[in-house]
DNA sequence: GCCGGAATGTGAACGGTGTCAAGATAATCT
DNA sequence: AGATTATCTTGACACCGTTCACATTCCGGC
Protein backbone atom coordinates (compact mmCIF):
# COMPACT_ATOMS: atom_id res chain seq x y z
CA UNK A 1 0.00 0.00 0.00
CA UNK A 2 2.66 2.46 0.81
CA UNK A 3 4.19 1.45 -2.16
CA UNK A 4 1.40 2.66 -4.14
CA UNK A 5 1.42 5.82 -2.45
CA UNK A 6 4.37 7.02 -3.11
CA UNK A 7 4.10 5.68 -6.78
CA UNK A 8 1.19 8.02 -7.29
CA UNK A 9 2.76 10.76 -5.58
CA UNK A 10 5.84 10.43 -7.93
CA UNK A 11 4.21 10.32 -10.81
CA UNK A 12 1.36 13.30 -9.76
CA UNK A 13 -1.19 10.91 -10.00
CA UNK A 14 -4.06 11.72 -8.35
CA UNK A 15 -5.62 9.41 -5.22
CA UNK A 16 -8.11 7.38 -6.45
CA UNK A 17 -11.76 7.97 -4.64
CA UNK A 18 -11.00 5.42 -2.32
CA UNK A 19 -7.89 5.19 -0.19
CA UNK A 20 -7.70 1.51 -0.10
CA UNK A 21 -6.91 1.30 3.67
CA UNK A 22 -7.78 4.70 5.42
CA UNK A 23 -8.28 3.98 8.87
CA UNK A 24 -4.77 2.35 8.65
CA UNK A 25 -3.53 5.50 7.23
CA UNK A 26 -5.26 7.66 9.52
CA UNK A 27 -3.95 5.77 12.44
CA UNK A 28 0.02 5.91 11.59
CA UNK A 29 -1.28 9.87 9.99
CA UNK A 30 -1.86 10.50 13.99
CA UNK A 31 1.05 9.08 15.27
CA UNK A 32 3.12 11.01 13.02
CA UNK A 33 1.35 14.14 14.04
CA UNK A 34 1.52 13.33 17.78
CA UNK A 35 5.35 12.64 17.63
CA UNK A 36 6.50 15.48 15.55
CA UNK A 37 4.02 18.76 16.50
CA UNK A 38 3.01 18.08 19.62
CA UNK A 39 -0.55 16.90 21.25
CA UNK A 40 -1.85 20.43 20.34
CA UNK A 41 -1.80 19.87 16.49
CA UNK A 42 -3.30 16.96 16.82
CA UNK A 43 -6.61 17.83 14.85
CA UNK A 44 -8.98 15.62 13.58
CA UNK A 45 -8.60 17.38 10.34
CA UNK A 46 -5.12 17.88 10.44
CA UNK A 47 -4.99 14.13 10.48
CA UNK A 48 -7.55 13.78 7.30
CA UNK A 49 -4.94 16.79 5.50
CA UNK A 50 -2.03 14.17 6.75
CA UNK A 51 -3.84 11.57 4.99
CA UNK A 52 -4.92 13.05 1.64
CA UNK A 53 -8.29 13.11 2.40
CA UNK A 54 -11.78 15.27 3.73
CA UNK A 55 -12.08 15.84 7.29
CA UNK A 56 -15.13 13.73 7.01
CA UNK A 57 -13.67 10.85 5.98
CA UNK A 58 -12.29 9.90 9.37
CA UNK A 59 -15.82 9.36 9.82
CA UNK A 60 -16.57 6.28 8.13
CA UNK A 61 -13.60 4.29 9.91
CA UNK A 62 -14.10 5.85 13.41
CA UNK A 63 -16.99 7.07 15.57
CA UNK A 64 -15.23 10.41 17.30
CA UNK A 65 -11.88 11.78 17.45
CA UNK A 66 -11.65 9.64 20.61
CA UNK A 67 -11.94 6.90 18.95
CA UNK A 68 -9.25 7.51 16.73
CA UNK A 69 -7.19 8.00 19.54
CA UNK A 70 -8.05 5.51 21.40
CA UNK A 71 -6.98 3.31 18.28
CA UNK A 72 -3.56 5.32 18.24
CA UNK A 73 -3.63 4.61 22.08
CA UNK A 74 -3.70 0.85 21.79
CA UNK A 75 -1.80 0.15 18.94
CA UNK A 76 0.98 1.87 21.76
CA UNK A 77 0.06 -0.71 24.20
CA UNK A 78 1.04 -3.19 21.97
CA UNK A 79 4.11 -1.81 21.27
CA UNK A 80 4.95 -1.43 24.74
CA UNK A 81 3.87 -4.72 25.71
CA UNK A 82 6.02 -6.33 23.30
CA UNK A 83 9.05 -4.21 24.55
CA UNK A 84 8.18 -5.50 27.62
CA UNK A 85 8.29 -8.94 26.63
CA UNK A 86 11.54 -8.44 24.15
CA UNK A 87 13.35 -6.97 28.14
CA UNK A 88 12.42 -9.83 30.30
CA UNK A 89 13.57 -12.22 27.71
CA UNK A 90 16.68 -10.32 26.94
CA UNK A 91 17.26 -10.32 30.92
CA UNK A 92 20.11 -12.65 31.96
CA UNK A 93 18.16 -13.99 34.82
CA UNK A 94 14.67 -13.63 36.92
CA UNK A 95 15.46 -11.33 39.40
CA UNK A 96 17.14 -9.07 36.40
CA UNK A 97 13.87 -9.53 34.81
CA UNK A 98 11.86 -6.99 36.83
CA UNK A 99 14.04 -4.63 36.84
CA UNK A 100 14.15 -4.60 32.45
CA UNK A 101 10.60 -4.94 32.35
CA UNK A 102 10.71 -1.47 34.45
CA UNK A 103 13.46 0.00 32.58
CA UNK A 104 11.48 -1.11 29.22
CA UNK A 105 8.40 0.84 30.33
CA UNK A 106 10.13 4.06 30.93
CA UNK A 107 11.93 3.45 27.78
CA UNK A 108 9.18 2.93 25.99
CA UNK A 109 7.47 6.09 27.46
CA UNK A 110 10.28 8.80 27.16
CA UNK A 111 11.09 7.73 23.79
CA UNK A 112 7.39 8.35 22.28
CA UNK A 113 6.15 11.00 25.27
CA UNK A 114 3.16 12.25 23.94
CA UNK A 115 2.22 8.79 23.00
CA UNK A 116 2.75 7.70 26.10
CA UNK A 117 0.62 10.55 27.57
CA UNK A 118 -2.23 9.82 24.96
CA UNK A 119 -2.08 5.90 26.16
CA UNK A 120 -2.58 7.00 29.65
CA UNK A 121 -5.50 9.48 29.20
CA UNK A 122 -7.34 6.92 27.46
CA UNK A 123 -6.80 4.53 29.80
CA UNK A 124 -7.79 6.57 32.57
CA UNK A 125 -11.66 6.79 31.51
CA UNK A 126 -11.91 3.28 30.09
CA UNK A 127 -14.16 1.31 32.06
CA UNK A 128 -11.35 -1.83 31.76
CA UNK A 129 -7.93 -1.86 30.69
CA UNK A 130 -7.34 -2.47 26.59
CA UNK A 131 -7.65 -6.17 26.34
CA UNK A 132 -4.35 -6.93 25.60
CA UNK A 133 -3.17 -5.59 29.11
CA UNK A 134 -5.06 -8.66 30.25
CA UNK A 135 -3.51 -11.72 29.11
CA UNK A 136 -0.36 -13.37 29.52
CA UNK A 137 1.80 -11.80 27.00
CA UNK A 138 0.45 -8.40 28.66
CA UNK A 139 2.97 -5.65 30.51
CA UNK A 140 0.81 -6.32 33.53
CA UNK A 141 0.96 -10.44 33.12
CA UNK A 142 5.01 -10.68 32.70
CA UNK A 143 5.38 -8.79 35.73
CA UNK A 144 3.18 -11.21 37.51
CA UNK A 145 5.27 -13.66 35.77
CA UNK A 146 8.23 -12.34 37.28
CA UNK A 147 7.25 -11.65 40.72
CA UNK A 148 6.49 -15.48 40.43
CA UNK A 149 9.45 -16.27 39.13
CA UNK A 150 11.33 -14.50 41.65
CA UNK A 151 9.73 -16.18 44.59
CA UNK A 152 6.50 -14.84 45.30
CA UNK A 153 4.24 -17.15 47.07
CA UNK A 154 1.64 -17.55 44.03
CA UNK A 155 -0.97 -18.22 46.70
CA UNK A 156 -1.36 -14.87 47.65
CA UNK A 157 -3.22 -13.46 45.29
CA UNK A 158 -3.56 -9.98 46.86
CA UNK A 159 -0.17 -9.78 48.22
CA UNK A 160 0.90 -10.51 43.92
CA UNK A 161 -2.24 -7.88 42.89
CA UNK A 162 -0.40 -5.23 44.96
CA UNK A 163 3.15 -5.70 44.38
CA UNK A 164 2.38 -5.73 40.74
CA UNK A 165 0.21 -2.52 40.92
CA UNK A 166 3.08 -1.07 42.84
CA UNK A 167 5.26 -1.89 40.57
CA UNK A 168 3.20 -0.47 37.44
CA UNK A 169 2.91 2.88 39.74
CA UNK A 170 6.52 3.36 40.22
CA UNK A 171 7.32 2.63 36.68
CA UNK A 172 4.47 5.59 35.52
CA UNK A 173 5.96 7.73 38.35
CA UNK A 174 9.37 7.47 37.03
CA UNK A 175 8.24 7.52 33.14
CA UNK A 176 6.45 10.64 34.04
CA UNK A 177 8.74 12.49 35.99
CA UNK A 178 12.00 12.15 34.86
CA UNK A 179 11.30 13.97 31.81
CA UNK A 180 11.45 17.15 34.19
CA UNK A 181 13.96 19.71 33.27
CA UNK A 182 14.63 20.38 36.46
CA UNK A 183 16.53 17.14 36.80
CA UNK A 184 18.56 17.80 33.49
CA UNK A 185 21.73 18.36 36.51
CA UNK A 186 21.51 15.26 37.87
CA UNK A 187 20.94 13.54 34.66
CA UNK A 188 24.05 14.75 33.71
CA UNK A 189 25.58 14.06 36.90
CA UNK A 190 24.85 10.43 36.36
CA UNK A 191 25.56 10.03 32.94
CA UNK A 192 22.24 10.22 31.01
CA UNK A 193 18.95 10.06 32.12
CA UNK A 194 19.07 6.02 31.26
CA UNK A 195 21.16 6.34 34.55
CA UNK A 196 19.24 8.36 36.35
CA UNK A 197 15.73 6.20 35.30
CA UNK A 198 17.98 3.34 36.76
CA UNK A 199 19.28 4.76 39.77
CA UNK A 200 15.23 6.16 40.73
CA UNK A 201 13.98 2.70 40.01
CA UNK A 202 16.81 0.84 42.15
CA UNK A 203 16.25 3.39 44.75
CA UNK A 204 12.35 2.84 44.63
CA UNK A 205 13.47 -1.01 44.76
CA UNK A 206 10.19 -2.31 43.88
CA UNK A 207 11.95 -4.43 41.67
CA UNK A 208 14.27 -6.14 43.86
CA UNK A 209 12.64 -6.27 47.06
CA UNK A 210 10.49 -9.58 46.14
CA UNK A 211 13.26 -11.61 46.16
CA UNK A 212 13.55 -12.67 49.31
CA UNK A 213 14.39 -16.89 48.93
CA UNK A 214 16.89 -16.93 45.58
CA UNK A 215 14.59 -17.30 42.62
CA UNK A 216 14.29 -21.13 41.51
CA UNK A 217 16.11 -21.00 38.79
CA UNK B 1 -16.48 40.76 46.99
CA UNK B 2 -18.74 37.24 46.88
CA UNK B 3 -21.35 39.15 49.19
CA UNK B 4 -21.27 42.19 46.91
CA UNK B 5 -21.92 39.30 44.05
CA UNK B 6 -24.96 37.82 45.75
CA UNK B 7 -26.54 40.75 46.90
CA UNK B 8 -26.62 42.01 42.73
CA UNK B 9 -27.72 39.03 41.99
CA UNK B 10 -30.92 38.78 44.45
CA UNK B 11 -31.95 42.53 43.45
CA UNK B 12 -31.54 41.80 39.77
CA UNK B 13 -28.83 44.52 39.76
CA UNK B 14 -26.24 44.60 36.72
CA UNK B 15 -22.75 44.17 37.39
CA UNK B 16 -20.90 47.36 37.35
CA UNK B 17 -19.04 47.51 34.01
CA UNK B 18 -15.52 46.87 36.11
CA UNK B 19 -15.92 43.72 37.37
CA UNK B 20 -13.64 44.45 40.74
CA UNK B 21 -11.45 41.34 40.97
CA UNK B 22 -11.92 39.13 37.71
CA UNK B 23 -8.60 37.55 37.91
CA UNK B 24 -9.40 35.76 40.79
CA UNK B 25 -12.94 35.26 39.45
CA UNK B 26 -11.49 33.87 36.41
CA UNK B 27 -9.30 31.90 38.61
CA UNK B 28 -12.01 30.59 40.37
CA UNK B 29 -14.47 29.99 37.47
CA UNK B 30 -11.73 27.93 36.10
CA UNK B 31 -11.33 25.38 38.60
CA UNK B 32 -15.00 25.33 39.03
CA UNK B 33 -15.46 24.50 35.53
CA UNK B 34 -12.29 22.16 35.61
CA UNK B 35 -13.49 20.01 38.44
CA UNK B 36 -16.94 20.28 38.00
CA UNK B 37 -17.10 19.83 33.99
CA UNK B 38 -14.14 18.10 33.34
CA UNK B 39 -11.30 19.33 31.49
CA UNK B 40 -13.26 18.85 27.93
CA UNK B 41 -15.26 21.95 29.07
CA UNK B 42 -12.92 24.24 30.09
CA UNK B 43 -12.49 26.61 26.94
CA UNK B 44 -11.62 30.19 27.78
CA UNK B 45 -14.90 31.27 26.81
CA UNK B 46 -16.91 29.08 29.58
CA UNK B 47 -14.67 30.66 32.20
CA UNK B 48 -15.34 34.54 31.35
CA UNK B 49 -19.27 33.19 30.71
CA UNK B 50 -19.03 31.40 34.02
CA UNK B 51 -17.61 34.67 35.55
CA UNK B 52 -20.47 36.52 33.73
CA UNK B 53 -17.84 38.88 31.59
CA UNK B 54 -17.09 38.88 27.77
CA UNK B 55 -14.67 36.14 26.11
CA UNK B 56 -11.88 39.02 25.30
CA UNK B 57 -12.17 40.47 29.10
CA UNK B 58 -9.57 37.64 30.31
CA UNK B 59 -7.00 38.79 28.03
CA UNK B 60 -6.61 41.85 30.05
CA UNK B 61 -5.87 40.13 32.87
CA UNK B 62 -3.67 36.63 31.51
CA UNK B 63 -1.89 36.74 27.68
CA UNK B 64 -3.73 33.21 27.34
CA UNK B 65 -5.61 30.61 27.67
CA UNK B 66 -2.57 28.98 28.93
CA UNK B 67 -1.67 31.93 30.90
CA UNK B 68 -4.71 31.44 33.16
CA UNK B 69 -4.30 27.37 33.06
CA UNK B 70 -0.98 27.95 34.69
CA UNK B 71 -2.31 30.56 37.00
CA UNK B 72 -5.11 28.03 38.08
CA UNK B 73 -2.31 25.24 38.78
CA UNK B 74 -0.22 27.02 40.25
CA UNK B 75 -3.00 27.44 43.27
CA UNK B 76 -3.09 23.85 43.05
CA UNK B 77 0.65 23.42 43.96
CA UNK B 78 0.05 25.98 46.93
CA UNK B 79 -2.65 24.36 48.17
CA UNK B 80 -0.91 21.16 47.62
CA UNK B 81 1.70 22.30 49.37
CA UNK B 82 0.01 23.18 52.40
CA UNK B 83 -1.56 19.69 52.79
CA UNK B 84 1.73 18.25 53.01
CA UNK B 85 2.89 20.57 55.72
CA UNK B 86 0.02 20.24 57.80
CA UNK B 87 0.25 16.40 57.35
CA UNK B 88 3.81 16.42 58.38
CA UNK B 89 3.28 18.32 61.22
CA UNK B 90 0.48 15.81 62.07
CA UNK B 91 2.76 13.04 61.91
CA UNK B 92 2.98 11.46 65.24
CA UNK B 93 7.23 11.12 64.74
CA UNK B 94 9.38 11.89 61.84
CA UNK B 95 9.29 8.28 61.13
CA UNK B 96 5.74 8.93 60.12
CA UNK B 97 6.31 12.38 58.91
CA UNK B 98 7.46 10.67 55.24
CA UNK B 99 4.78 8.26 55.18
CA UNK B 100 1.73 10.87 56.15
CA UNK B 101 3.68 13.25 53.29
CA UNK B 102 3.00 10.76 50.55
CA UNK B 103 -0.35 10.13 51.35
CA UNK B 104 -1.22 13.48 51.86
CA UNK B 105 0.09 14.01 48.39
CA UNK B 106 -1.83 11.70 46.88
CA UNK B 107 -4.86 12.46 48.40
CA UNK B 108 -5.33 15.78 47.18
CA UNK B 109 -4.80 14.60 43.42
CA UNK B 110 -7.29 12.27 44.33
CA UNK B 111 -9.65 14.89 45.57
CA UNK B 112 -9.05 16.86 42.74
CA UNK B 113 -7.83 14.64 40.07
CA UNK B 114 -8.68 16.71 36.96
CA UNK B 115 -6.81 20.14 38.76
CA UNK B 116 -3.80 17.50 40.07
CA UNK B 117 -3.74 16.36 36.12
CA UNK B 118 -3.49 20.28 35.10
CA UNK B 119 -0.78 20.81 37.43
CA UNK B 120 1.19 18.09 36.03
CA UNK B 121 0.77 19.34 33.12
CA UNK B 122 1.67 22.68 33.21
CA UNK B 123 4.50 21.59 35.30
CA UNK B 124 5.74 19.62 32.41
CA UNK B 125 6.36 22.08 29.79
CA UNK B 126 8.04 25.12 32.57
CA UNK B 127 11.55 25.57 32.31
CA UNK B 128 11.86 24.89 35.76
CA UNK B 129 9.68 23.80 39.11
CA UNK B 130 7.27 26.82 40.03
CA UNK B 131 9.18 28.45 42.45
CA UNK B 132 6.93 27.94 45.41
CA UNK B 133 8.08 24.23 44.60
CA UNK B 134 11.74 25.34 45.44
CA UNK B 135 11.68 26.52 49.17
CA UNK B 136 11.82 24.68 52.40
CA UNK B 137 7.96 24.93 53.03
CA UNK B 138 7.23 23.54 49.31
CA UNK B 139 6.82 19.93 49.24
CA UNK B 140 9.88 19.00 48.12
CA UNK B 141 11.58 20.81 50.94
CA UNK B 142 9.22 18.51 53.15
CA UNK B 143 10.36 15.72 52.21
CA UNK B 144 13.82 16.48 51.81
CA UNK B 145 13.38 17.52 56.01
CA UNK B 146 11.85 14.56 56.33
CA UNK B 147 14.46 12.49 54.97
CA UNK B 148 17.09 14.49 57.25
CA UNK B 149 14.93 13.59 60.37
CA UNK B 150 14.90 10.35 59.61
CA UNK B 151 18.72 10.04 59.21
CA UNK B 152 19.73 10.41 55.71
CA UNK B 153 23.60 11.99 55.16
CA UNK B 154 22.85 15.29 54.63
CA UNK B 155 26.23 15.41 53.29
CA UNK B 156 25.37 13.00 50.66
CA UNK B 157 23.51 15.81 48.13
CA UNK B 158 23.02 13.32 45.05
CA UNK B 159 21.52 10.26 47.33
CA UNK B 160 19.66 12.91 49.18
CA UNK B 161 18.30 14.05 46.16
CA UNK B 162 17.55 11.04 44.36
CA UNK B 163 15.30 9.77 47.79
CA UNK B 164 13.59 12.96 47.20
CA UNK B 165 12.76 12.55 43.09
CA UNK B 166 11.91 8.22 44.10
CA UNK B 167 9.61 9.40 46.86
CA UNK B 168 8.07 12.16 44.34
CA UNK B 169 8.18 9.52 41.09
CA UNK B 170 6.10 7.17 43.75
CA UNK B 171 3.76 9.72 45.03
CA UNK B 172 2.95 10.85 41.34
CA UNK B 173 2.63 7.24 39.52
CA UNK B 174 0.42 6.08 42.93
CA UNK B 175 -1.82 9.07 42.61
CA UNK B 176 -2.82 8.94 38.78
CA UNK B 177 -2.66 5.41 38.78
CA UNK B 178 -5.11 4.79 41.93
CA UNK B 179 -8.06 5.98 39.83
CA UNK B 180 -7.87 3.56 37.14
CA UNK B 181 -11.40 0.89 37.42
CA UNK B 182 -9.57 -1.80 37.03
CA UNK B 183 -8.66 -1.68 40.82
CA UNK B 184 -11.90 -1.06 42.12
CA UNK B 185 -12.29 -5.01 43.52
CA UNK B 186 -9.10 -4.47 44.91
CA UNK B 187 -10.20 -0.91 46.78
CA UNK B 188 -13.08 -3.33 48.06
CA UNK B 189 -11.31 -5.82 49.31
CA UNK B 190 -9.08 -3.20 51.56
CA UNK B 191 -12.05 -1.81 52.74
CA UNK B 192 -11.77 1.66 50.31
CA UNK B 193 -9.30 3.84 48.11
CA UNK B 194 -6.99 5.09 51.03
CA UNK B 195 -6.28 1.99 51.91
CA UNK B 196 -5.31 0.66 48.79
CA UNK B 197 -2.84 4.09 48.49
CA UNK B 198 -1.44 3.31 51.65
CA UNK B 199 -1.07 -0.33 51.22
CA UNK B 200 0.69 0.49 47.68
CA UNK B 201 2.83 3.74 49.57
CA UNK B 202 4.05 0.87 51.75
CA UNK B 203 4.71 -1.86 49.59
CA UNK B 204 6.70 0.82 47.56
CA UNK B 205 8.33 0.93 50.33
CA UNK B 206 10.33 4.54 49.23
CA UNK B 207 8.68 6.13 52.67
CA UNK B 208 10.85 3.75 55.38
CA UNK B 209 13.52 2.33 53.31
CA UNK B 210 15.73 5.34 54.81
CA UNK B 211 14.63 4.72 58.22
CA UNK B 212 18.40 2.54 58.60
CA UNK B 213 19.28 4.41 62.35
CA UNK B 214 16.81 5.22 64.75
CA UNK B 215 15.72 9.08 63.88
CA UNK B 216 17.60 11.29 66.07
CA UNK B 217 14.41 12.73 68.00
C1' DG C 1 -13.34 69.68 40.58
C1' DC C 2 -11.75 68.46 36.30
C1' DC C 3 -9.27 66.29 32.77
C1' DG C 4 -6.47 63.14 30.50
C1' DG C 5 -4.35 58.78 30.46
C1' DA C 6 -4.37 54.01 32.07
C1' DA C 7 -6.95 50.18 33.23
C1' DT C 8 -10.67 47.34 32.23
C1' DG C 9 -14.68 46.12 29.90
C1' DT C 10 -17.59 45.14 25.09
C1' DG C 11 -18.62 43.64 20.23
C1' DA C 12 -17.53 42.02 15.97
C1' DA C 13 -14.53 39.55 13.32
C1' DC C 14 -10.98 35.83 11.63
C1' DG C 15 -9.38 31.29 11.08
C1' DG C 16 -9.50 26.79 13.08
C1' DT C 17 -12.00 22.85 15.17
C1' DG C 18 -15.40 18.62 15.81
C1' DT C 19 -19.38 16.93 13.80
C1' DC C 20 -23.22 15.96 10.86
C1' DA C 21 -26.41 15.59 6.74
C1' DA C 22 -26.86 15.19 1.76
C1' DG C 23 -24.94 13.94 -2.32
C1' DA C 24 -21.22 11.89 -5.38
C1' DT C 25 -18.40 7.95 -6.52
C1' DA C 26 -16.60 3.40 -6.45
C1' DA C 27 -16.60 -1.60 -5.08
C1' DT C 28 -19.31 -5.62 -4.51
C1' DC C 29 -22.96 -8.90 -4.71
C1' DT C 30 -26.74 -11.17 -7.15
C1' DA D 1 -26.22 -5.27 -15.69
C1' DG D 2 -28.48 -3.36 -11.81
C1' DA D 3 -28.99 -2.66 -7.03
C1' DT D 4 -26.81 -2.36 -2.67
C1' DT D 5 -23.30 -1.04 0.21
C1' DA D 6 -19.05 1.18 1.48
C1' DT D 7 -16.45 5.08 1.07
C1' DC D 8 -15.30 9.91 0.17
C1' DT D 9 -16.68 15.10 -0.66
C1' DT D 10 -19.05 19.30 -0.03
C1' DG D 11 -21.20 22.43 2.75
C1' DA D 12 -22.97 23.76 6.89
C1' DC D 13 -23.31 24.56 12.09
C1' DA D 14 -21.73 25.78 16.58
C1' DC D 15 -17.93 26.48 19.31
C1' DC D 16 -13.18 27.73 20.19
C1' DG D 17 -8.85 31.03 20.88
C1' DT D 18 -7.43 35.41 19.68
C1' DT D 19 -7.29 40.16 18.06
C1' DC D 20 -8.87 44.75 17.04
C1' DA D 21 -11.42 48.88 17.45
C1' DC D 22 -14.15 51.02 20.59
C1' DA D 23 -16.71 52.03 25.22
C1' DT D 24 -16.59 52.76 30.04
C1' DT D 25 -14.63 53.60 34.36
C1' DC D 26 -10.92 54.66 37.63
C1' DC D 27 -7.21 57.63 39.25
C1' DG D 28 -3.40 60.98 39.72
C1' DG D 29 -1.92 65.82 38.54
C1' DC D 30 -3.56 70.39 37.69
Amino acid sequence: MAHAELARELTHEARPYHHGDLSRALILAGRRILEKEGPAALSLRAVAREAGVSPAAPYHHFKDKGDLLAAVASEGWQELGEAIVKARGEAADARHGLNEIGFAYVTFARANPNLYRLMYDTACDQEDMPDHAKDESSGWGQVRASLLAVGMDPGNELELKLATIAAWCAAHGVAEMVGFKEFGPLKQALGGEAALVRAILDHLGIYARHVRHEPSA
